[in-house]
DNA sequence: TTTGATTATGGTATCGATACCATGCTTGAA
DNA sequence: TTCAAGCATGGTATCGATACCATAATCAAA
């Protein structure tokens, strides 16, 4: 049709030979327009394609309909479901998300968010808890909800939404502890740019320190990687090295308990005889068949939703101001 | 500062003492205002904690800076390296991506692309490549830049940027067939709403008929999870039903072959001595220690930073229409 | 019939920026 | 000295919608 050209309400409105002002109310509020110049309006709309601009709608009305986010990463799976389920919960409700990551670099982020900024979001989630003097600023500064999502932050500023990492690594320890294990490893979670992996080894540390038992910790630091299946793999061939005696381990991620998992079967070490197997959740929902991973499940789709609402309803949210949605200690066949 | 007010350029050129023509212009084209003019502005900026509005922007200049993405899910990881690199990229051009997600349901794509549509961007992505009447009707109608990306379509759109699933699968199979395999299966591929898988496995089917080999193919359609570790390790629990010859597997993608992995481990199975494993590409970019898997290394992230060139010069883009990124068949210790 | 309430509809200002044109000033060449 | 060219700057219209107010039409109650 038009060349490098929109369709625009007036074209609508001049087809259906009714006012700008009654194409945007069949839009918005259909009730209010009598029948028969609904129809016509609807098909003009049909017959020209018209796709309204709420570029424009969002300047008047001062409402953009859109939601800004700010990720570390898109790759990481565990975020992902998280903006799976607030992508569509929002889309549902006729709200879009502007999707900005970080790469981890927290001097970014204020970038970021100012580039969010600019459009004029309804509201925005962050992912990383702590920021930046000038991010802290500008937030407070803002009068749209800000919702910062996984890690639960001391002191949220605004609406938090999440579970604990610590508390739930620590509750691992104890079950590994519970049930007999003398020598308990932890695997990774030891990245500067880690919060949520630092904080479940720090659940750990206190768990086994409670227990009056010395920690087992190991990394592949200097591998870069500290997350993928490899890490588990390779946490064989030192394990031993720091405590031939080690009866359990605890790992930052499933992936990493896999590869400890593929590993371990390797080497006829036998789970959970010789060795207790536990994970850290979610990155892929369920694993029933095949490896039978103990692990902590994590809301990550959930998260997403529940941040959404909050965005959309930010009175509600604010009033709790800190929603944890908790975590599943599933034990399977490894522990 | 101000309480749900923002501040706008007329407030930063009041304070100092220029036009908001001025103000305008220090952002974009700072060289062409005078030193004592552009401190003076620079200094309100930072003052007021100005943040433009590109929404306002966008009307005026009918530029939105604004580039659309319509994903199947942002959960699939194999997305989402792409997506980072499309985001980062566009990002560093100073432009922002608006991400949908469909589930997979294709009558969401034409809604999904209207949403879109209304936040009038400079260009969008596609992630699927068959598309309804409608969607090809709009894009067809549209003057902004269409990039259809990761499967390269036999009739483009506009753009495509990708490489060959198929073609890939069958050199993966021929691989496998010039090493002596002799009943080499495939594993997965068969979601009615995989056509990435799809293709993989219709390579596959290609080779061996080329060959004159009978296929042996595999998937647990019941379960549901066509592509999850779980679909790996269950496949040996029908495998030898189907042909207990088989001494190659062929998997749809990397997790499958893990799971694969992980049981030949436990069973004793001999890999690559009584079965080889293949994966299919790039969940993890490299897995160098551990598995030591033979796969199609893809080219994820360098899609998305493809697509982000092709989007900010269409016109350079156009002129190749189709991008083939190509793949690299790395052979390791499983085959 | 008049009045007030209610519904349907349109006109006009406005949102916050940019585009375009006009202006005044400074130069250097004629 | 005069004029053209070039630069810095500002004024005003404009982008495409919505908000707000005004008006016309309809209907029930007085």
């Amino acid at each position: 049709m038009g060349k490098g050209k929109w369709v625009t309400m007036k074209d609508v409105a001049d087809l259906a030979n009714v006012g700008t002002i009654t194409v945007s109310r069949v839009l918005r509020t259909p009730e209010k327009v009598s029948e028969p110049k609904r129809q016509r309006v609807q098909n003009a709309i049909a017959e020209l394609g018209y796709v309204p601009d709420n570029t424009a709608g969002a300047l008047s009305s001062s409402k953009s309909r859109i939601f800004g986010a700010i990720v570390s990463t898109i790759s990481d799976s565990v975020f992902a479901s998280t903006l799976d389920g607030l992508s569509s919960t929002l889309r549902a409700a006729g709200y879009e998300l502007l999707l900005t990551s970080t790469g981890y670099d927290s001097d970014v982020e204020e970038d970021a968010l100012r580039a969010l900024l600019a459009r004029r979001p309804d509201g925005i989630v962050l992912t990383s808890t702590s920021h930046s003097a000038g991010v802290t600023k500008l937030i407070k500064s803002l009068s749209i909800p800000a919702v910062e999502i996984w890690q639960l932050p001391s002191a949220p500023l605004d609406i938090a939404v999440g579970f604990s990492n610590f508390q739930a690594a620590y509750d691992m320890a104890r079950h590994l502890i519970d049930s007999g294990r003398k020598n308990i490893a932890f695997v990774g979670g030891d990245g500067p740019r880690d919060a949520r992996g630092r904080r479940r080894r720090e659940g750990y540390l206190a768990a086994l320190n409670a227990a009056g038992m010395p920690p087992i910790t190991w990394s592949n630091k200097e591998q870069g990687a500290v997350s993928g299946i490899e890490t588990g793999a390779a946490f064989f061939e030192s394990c031993l090295n720091i405590n031939p005696h080690t009866d359990a381990v605890m790992c930052v991620s499933d992936m990493v308990a896999v590869g400890v998992l593929c590993e371990a079967r390797r080497r006829n070490v036998e789970v959970p005889g010789d060795l207790a197997v536990a994970g850290f959740g979610g990155f892929e929902v369920s694993m029933p068949s095949g490896l039978d991973l103990t692990t902590i499940e994590v809301p990550g789709k959930d998260i997403g939703v529940a941040s959404a609402k909050a965005l959309l309803d930010p009175e509600a949210a604010r009033a709790k101001k800190v929603i944890d949605l908790g975590y599943k200690l599933v034990q399977r066949g490894t522990t």
